[in-house]
DNA sequence: CGACCGGTTGATAAGAGTCAACATCCGTGG
DNA sequence: CCACGGATGTTGACTCTTATCAACCGGTCG
């Protein structure tokens, strides 16, 4: 019953138990089932087409899930934050449909899959978890399908902006912004200069202030409306659900 | 041991036990647990907005999921086919995100929010099934994901009717095409005239032929490389999964 | 028959993409 | 410590795709 030695509050791994040899342990004291990687920006976790042999839990730092079509066009479907199950497609299927790479230094928790079956056939309360998170993460595509499909470039650029903010903060802080021009662009079905364009604009209407891989957002309503959402309407963050 | 009364093959919920009073039995013959619904054509199983108390899955016909902007711009976030989970989102959030309307005559069986949870609890294997289905759902908005945010018009529409191809089968056949012009288009992310400017390409064009809700594809090679895919790439079928 | 609905087509306008130049930021190495 | 170089970000001029507005066709159903 040693508490985890990574140490991470709430953990869906953590919290399951195998039967290994006699005992049930904690999951995460079975030596050689859970694999604990880091990786440096830029890296990556596993490419769209690789094998998928593991799946992952966050447990920090930001990672971008995107895939490529043939001719090289990229689309980012994501961003993975602290909490989040990254290749958990590859459950259902050989190959991964999408490439994760760190965006910050990022540390996860590897499963084979195998393992993860065994983990939560055994484990009914760990799948329940499971089936949420994999349910909020539906809920964020879909978000990002309504953005896709029905806004303007200005209001996908605000309604991104909003989704930085943390669930039950308030703006008031500089939040980090992990995204390149380019990779925002990417995740929005825009072109960088695009992208460039309309946060300009934002700033010189003093909605927002941007520094160095961080936004300040100074006109909580004015963003809002620009992005379409209802006045009550809280826009559910699809980035830092942490 | 009766089989489940509504006679279909691999029904997630008729697999189901439940121990009701004294015995386990099927989930299916507990009185008063599932409720089976026939719905007409333009109807809806349940609002955008609205209190989700049940979870449905669909038995036959299909179903248009679309959610709608307080502007009353609306985008179709898929369609609803045979052995779907519909409104699941609702089993961690307290209403629906969207709503879902029957395109042709549905039937479906519906399990109160409380009773799922009890059956999933219950059921590991069920509820790996689940995981699996709401995996496969991800997958369908990824894809959609990726039509939308970067490809062309005429990509798009070409995508779009290679969905329409049941998974194993090839082309050939004529394939039933529930949505109107305007009902692609706002899956799409674009205009109703858009869609049939290019439609109406394709059938010039002999790619296609049209006939009062069906669909042939004549020419898959040519449509398949209008929609940007890979010459090997067969696109999962987002549609008929059935 | 006439109204309505779904679909098609045309002319024009607007939004976003493209290409290209330039500005900034930052790390690196002299 | 400063200067350079590459990557990232900004801005402008022009193009092209798709939206918009409008008319029209053909079927269906009172």
């Amino acid at each position: 019953m040693t508490p985890c030695e990574c140490a991470v509050a709430d953990c869906l791994l953590c919290e399951a138990r195998l039967l290994s040899g006699l005992a049930e342990q904690q999951v995460c004291s079975v030596p050689g089932l859970i694999l604990r990687e880091l990786r440096a920006p830029g890296e990556f976790l596993f490419h769209q087409g690789g094998p998928s042999r593991h799946l992952y839990v966050l447990k920090a730092g930001y990672v971008k899930l995107a895939a490529a079509l043939p001719d090289g066009r990229e689309q980012v479907l994501g961003i993975g934050v602290e909490g989040n199950l990254l290749g958990f497609e590859g459950f259902s299927q050989e190959v991964f449909p999408y490439s994760a790479q760190a965006l910050t230094p990022v540390h996860v928790c590897g499963v084979r899959r195998t393992d993860m079956t065994r983990i939560l056939t055994g484990n009914p309360k760990v799948t329940l978890d499971v089936l949420r998170v994999l349910n909020a993460e539906l809920e964020r595509s879909k978000a990002l399908i309504m953005d896709l499909g029905l806004r303007t470039a200005p209001e996908r650029v605000a309604s991104f902006l909003l989704s930085l903010l943390p669930p039950g903060r308030t703006w008031e802080r500089e939040l980090p912004l992990p995204l390149k021009r380019r990779e925002i662009a990417e995740m929005l079905g825009l072109r960088e200069e695009t992208v460039s364009r309309v946060i300009a604009g934002l700033r010189r209407e003093r909605v927002i202030r941007t520094r160095q891989g961080k936004v300040q957002i100074l006109d909580f309503a004015r963003l809002r409306s620009q992005a379409g959402f209802s006045p009550a309407e809280v826009p559910e963050s699809r980035f830092a659900t942490a």
